[in-house]
DNA sequence: GCACGATTTATACCA
DNA sequence: ACTGGTATAAATCGTGCG
């Protein structure tokens, strides 16, 4: 008979002789289940070097079959590659394990050009053949119902006979989700699980329970109980979704460290014996339940640059770190151990978790789209970075389109030229408007039809063909390459869920699920051009990248051409915008670039008032609203300590919004003072810089890598990746020699000449100096009013 | 051997 | 581990000096 079912995870094992799939999913009475195909088995193709060894090679990889994983079948079948349809060979076994062997084997065979599609996983491959996704609503014509296995912790089983149809529901299950949060003791710095116990486990519920779970007793051994405890709540509350916050690099691996140790099973898997492994691109894979660190997605904000849980959850206005409770790492053993104090560790702990659960509700519904549409389970497609994400999605398409999928190779690096930058004309304008290219660069690829597909390496006349400028590369016009159509289709479906949208009330819930969707598809589509020049993508093609690139600067310039021509001031442009005074011409501007051009530009914001240095990437802008815009100055980098930034950000207020270069002197003033007399907390003199390699692979000693060798010797752990927070105390000697990190260093000892000269005047000036500012009138204090009135006026 | 400008290394930003 | 272009700081190199 039919059935309904809301697929979330895929896995598979072997029973006997036989690989069996299992489909983990939720019926429409909301109760989970498994569907089990025996049918599936393994493949990969065979490329013959000359069409005319083909028989020969058929015979050769019949005689391979081995009795392990019998070869089931050989078959000459026709697939597109790059394009170009071809006779390949196909091959069939039965253990997925055994296609590897099988292609060492007849990769090095005589006649054989390549082996593809032998490093699929054998569940992803199903997926992909039966058009399933994850995070999806799917009938399939025919499933019985089967006594159900007694390792799987499921409500039913069913096997399958039938094919699948995807239904248009978008919207998923109610889905149980546990948040959680552990605490580890660590009296000596960076906890090690061969020493020191896990002393609390916070964990919340969709249903907004918490609980806490709490060593008891003294004894190196205590805390068997709490993980214990802690498997046994998973059993009985049986989520579908496990979340944490950076739970796949600390609370998993932690905790599978210590019941190793304690000999406490962790099984919390919805199997028999389940228990969470490292899995695809670094994260813990649960069987039957999906494990998710929304770490990897607060990663990807790049507005928030410490992503330390309290901070992020109050960025996202899920608890305000002024009403919670904030304990530093280094003191978490000292709250454990007095009496007094550990209750406030345990709010601590459910603050977390709380913050977690949070965090979850936020980004979860982003995460089941990007899974709905990369195919990737939720549980992977956090971990798995943009290029891969991308690359799955390309997979379907090319399974859809008959096309091979091409193999990982390893390629030297090809560098080539990007974008044009303009030189922006300094000082300030009024009244400017930024016009942008909508998604300037996969339209470039729809339009010219480029990838490594349509190339054309000979002759090709201009008819037939785009030529390239700069390059002279040709692009066949004609039939439409893989990435145009992958391409269309990803804005096309953009358009149908907007255009759905628009007629749902802004506030529903599906509503906020398309929108999700719609930005996730917006997001693959971006990522193209960037996944085409990307030596470690399966579709990587350098030509093609290059030819992007070029079409990009021919059209900016040939847009402020025009635009010169119709007499619009151009201030500046970078990439796929242009700055140009704001004014009725821009209208026929816009008209002009479609028809010329092809593609769509439009205005993005209006500023009342923009400032330029003499370098290019940075403005500061005041909008219609009333706002500062802040672009690529120091104040928007996560690599200013906090006052340094304050202070820029004011003087941007001041000159912009208020005109006034002696209030934004004065104020300079005002915090040089504060520093030098001692009221500025140490928090807002940290410099936080990301540590990007193993320590002893830095050729130079940086500040942050001295600190973060420092930081080490107190105890602590530095990974890359690492934010390491650093302040620069008094003393003689190079800047590196003088960092330490934060929680080392008393307020006193803080070097305040540093901070006012490489900090603070520096930010500042940036912007004054245009002003006729000196460094000197910013440090000394005096009198006197300075509009930007009187400036221009001196000019 | 030192001072100082030039170069290299490193990070984070913009699009 | 999606791209190239850009600004900037701090460390380090290299050179002239005499």
């Amino acid at each position: 008979m039919p059935l309904r079912f809301y697929i979330y995870d895929i896995s598979y094992e072997v029973v006997g002789r036989e690989p069996h799939i299992l489909l983990w999913g939720v019926n429409e009475d909301n109760e989970r289940v498994v569907l089990r195909d025996r049918t599936f088995r393994p493949y990969f193709y065979v490329i013959p070097s000359n069409e005319s060894e083909v028989s020969r090679l058929v015979g050769e990889i019949k005689r391979l079959s081995s009795v392990k994983s019998p070869i089931t079948n050989v078959e000459v079948v026709t697939r597109k590659f790059f394009g170009k349809p071809m006779k390949v060979i196909k091959v069939v076994t039965v253990i997925p394990e055994y296609v590897r062997e099988y292609r060492e084997m007849i990769r090095g065979m005589d006649g054989v050009a390549d082996v593809l599609e032998a490093d699929i996983r054998f569940s992803m491959r199903y997926m992909i053949d039966k058009g399933l996704t994850p995070c999806s609503w799917f009938e399939v014509s025919n499933a019985e119902e089967v006594r159900k296995s007694p390792s799987l912790r499921v409500s039913r089983e069913y096997e399958v006979f039938g094919e699948f149809t995807p239904l248009q529901i978008h919207k998923p299950p109610e889905m149980k989700v546990l948040a959680f949060d552990i605490e580890v003791y660590n009296p000596r710095g960076a906890p090690r699980p061969d020493r020191d116990p896990v002393i609390i486990i916070a964990l919340m519920n969709s249903e907004g329970e918490v609980k806490v779970i709490e060593k008891v007793g003294e004894g190196p051994r205590g805390d068997a109980r709490v993980i214990d405890e802690f498997v046994s709540y998973i059993q009985q509350y049986d989520p579908d979704i496990i979340v944490g916050y950076n739970s796949n690099k600390f609370d998993w691996p932690y905790l599978l460290e210590r019941s190793k140790l304690l000999g406490v099973r962790l099984e919390v898997g919805r199997v028999k014996d389940g228990i969470p492994r490292t899995s695809v691109y670094g994260h813990i894979s649960i069987p039957g339940r999906l494990n998710v660190d929304l770490y990897d997605f607060v990663e990807e904000i790049s507005e928030i640059k410490i992503k330390s849980l309290d901070v992020v959850a109050e960025y996202l206005g899920i608890m305000r770190r002024d009403e919670r409770v904030l304990i530093p790492w280094y003191e978490i053993s000292k709250y454990w151990d007095d009496p007094n104090k550990r209750e406030l560790l345990i709010r601590y702990a459910v603050d977390d978790v709380k913050s977690t659960k949070g965090l979850a509700d936020k980004l979860l519904p982003f995460a089941t789209q990007l899974s709905s549409l990369t195919g990737l389970p939720l549980d992977q497609v956090g971990s798995a970075s943009v290029g891969f994400r991308l690359e799955w999605y390309l997979m379907r398409a090319a399974y859809k389109f008959n096309e091979l999928i091409p193999n990982r190779v390893e390629r030297p690096y090809e560098p080539y030229k990007g974008a044009i930058v303009l030189e922006p004309i300094r000082g300030i304008h009024d009244n400017i408007a930024v016009l942008d290219f909508t998604s300037m660069y996969p339209n470039i690829m729809i339009k010219y039809n480029i990838g490594p597909d349509t190339f054309v390496e000979g002759e090709c006349s201009e008819d037939q063909c785009y030529v390239i400028p700069e390059l002279g590369y040709r692009f066949r016009k004609e039939p439409p390459g893989f990435y145009k159509a992958v391409l269309e289709t990803l804005l096309e479906m953009r358009r149908g869920v907007r255009e759905v949208m628009k007629k749902l009330p802004q506030g529903s819930v599906e509503y906020r699920i398309l929108d999700e969707r719609q930005k996730a598809l917006k997001i693959l589509a971006n990522a193209s051009y960037g996944y085409m020049g990307w030596v470690g993508a399966r579709w990587y093609f350098r030509q093609g990248a290059e030819a992007v690139t070029a079409l990009g600067r021919k059209t900016i310039s040939t847009a402020i051409d025009l635009a010169k021509k119709l007499g619009l001031k151009v201030i500046y442009g970078d990439t796929d915008s242009l700055f140009v005074e704001y004014n009725p011409k821009i209208d026929e501007f816009i008209r002009l670039v479609m028809e010329k051009l092809g593609l769509e530009i439009k205005v993005d914001k209006v500023y009342r008032r923009v400032f330029f240095t003499e370098a290019k990437k940075r403005y500061i802008g005041l909008t219609t609203d009333g706002l500062v815009d802040i672009v690529g100055f120091e104040a928007v980098r996560g690599d200013w300590a906090e006052i340094a930034k304050e202070v820029q950000e004011l003087v941007a207020h001041t000159i912009l919004a208020e005109g006034s270069i002696s209030k934004a002197i004065e104020l300079v003033n005002n915090v040089i003072k504060d520093l030098r007399e001692g009221r500025v907390a140490l928090d807002r003199l940290i410099i936080w810089k990301t540590i990007t390699k193993p320590l002893d692979e830095y050729e130079v000693s940086a500040p942050h890598v001295t600190a973060a060798r420092r930081l080490i010797e107190l105890g602590g752990r530095v990974e890359v990746g690492d934010k390491i927070g650093y302040v620069i105390v008094k003393g003689s000697g190079p800047i590196s020699s003088r960092a330490y990190p934060y929680i080392a260093v008393k307020v006193e000892d803080i070097d305040s000449d540093y901070y006012i000269d490489h900090q603070i005047v520096p930010a500042a000036l940036r912007i004054l100096e245009y002003f006729g500012v000196t460094e000197k009138q910013l440090k000394t204090a005096s009198k006197g009013v300075r509009t930007l009135f009187d400036f221009s006026k001196k000019r």
